[in-house]
DNA sequence: ATTGAAACTTGATCGTT
DNA sequence: AACGATCAAGTTTCAAT
């Protein structure tokens, strides 16, 4: 359970940036020799900070232990949403930014690594002009997050097959 | 923008289950020759139905068009919530869900192939004892969605850091 | 823990069906 | 588009520091 160190950092960043992790690329990105980065990645591995070939990662010892999920109302004209949204999505920490109908404009899914983050985030919402109110509350515990492919986990087959049919053709009568 | 057949979901499903995308590995799994594994995995990315080297997808290819965010409010005893999470966990098309707290219980994230699905999801929250309302909302756009590994991409490396100083040991007066 | 170079495995290519 | 055989490329190992 050791803590990572820049260069464990230097490596996972160059892999979300890269949005590879071959040990050639890193290796490019980051001047770091083939076979370390291929000893650190699997370290990583090892202790679980990588959780998985697919690169999921152990948010709490990426030191990312704290998640804020926020409701924000905006005020807007046409097209707008986009620009705001924009905004949002640029504060750092912000990793979802969904833009919704109803009564509430956004919601914003943060992870933050402290009580001080937490407070900038809250600033940095009401820095944006169009921002009219927030409402946060801290999720407790993350129960479920599958993200990327790994959503699949939880459809049948059929039902992602029978989408097919339906979103490009029109009903066929086989 | 050829639709999906049956062998591209058996891939991506694999590689989901797998946890793995090495040719080798989905050739294991499917029985599908590895030349066409590759073959197929290659077109899928070329057509941006897999977006990237880290297997993000392109839901709206994969047929989950439909964004729902909902909050549910639950009665449970001490150490209940964790069961109840799993059965809203459970649920198809159900792929985040978090346990919170304040005003809200649960908040569930479910991306859907159609309005049928909605109706469902809906009715399966009902079917849960323990759940007393629930709200949902649609978001229209889902303006940013980083995560994985890719959550990285909106951290200074210095915030990330920090925070492995702060969360191992104790203040170091280097 | 780090590294360069060697050994090997795998993914990518090619030509055929 | 599917596939088996071939080859190039990248990954993993190894021994030294």
């Amino acid at each position: 359970m050791s803590t990572l160190d820049r260069r464990d950092i230097d490596i996972l960043f160059a892999i979300a940036e890269t949005n590879s992790f071959s040990t050639e690329t890193i290796h490019e990105a980051t001047d770091i020799p083939k076979s370390t980065v291929h000893y650190r990645i699997q370290s990583l591995k090892d202790e679980g900070v990588v959780e998985n070939d697919l690169f999921e990662l152990d948010r709490e010892r990426i030191g990312l232990a704290i998640t804020v999920i926020s409701e924000v109302w905006a005020e807007y004209g046409e097209g707008y949403h986009e620009e705001i949204g924009t905004k949002l999505s640029a504060i750092e920490g912000v990793n979802q930014v969904y833009f919704t109908m109803g009564d509430t404009d956004f919601v914003v899914i943060a992870r933050l690594t402290s009580r001080d983050m937490v407070e900038r985030l809250v600033e940095d919402y009401e820095s944006i002009d169009e921002i009219r109110r927030t409402s946060s509350k801290f999720a407790i515990t993350t129960i479920k997050e599958d993200v990327g492919v790994s959503v699949l986990r939880n459809y049948e087959p059929e039902t992602l097959l029978a989408a097919q049919g339906i979103s490009e053709e029109s009903v066929s009568e086989e």
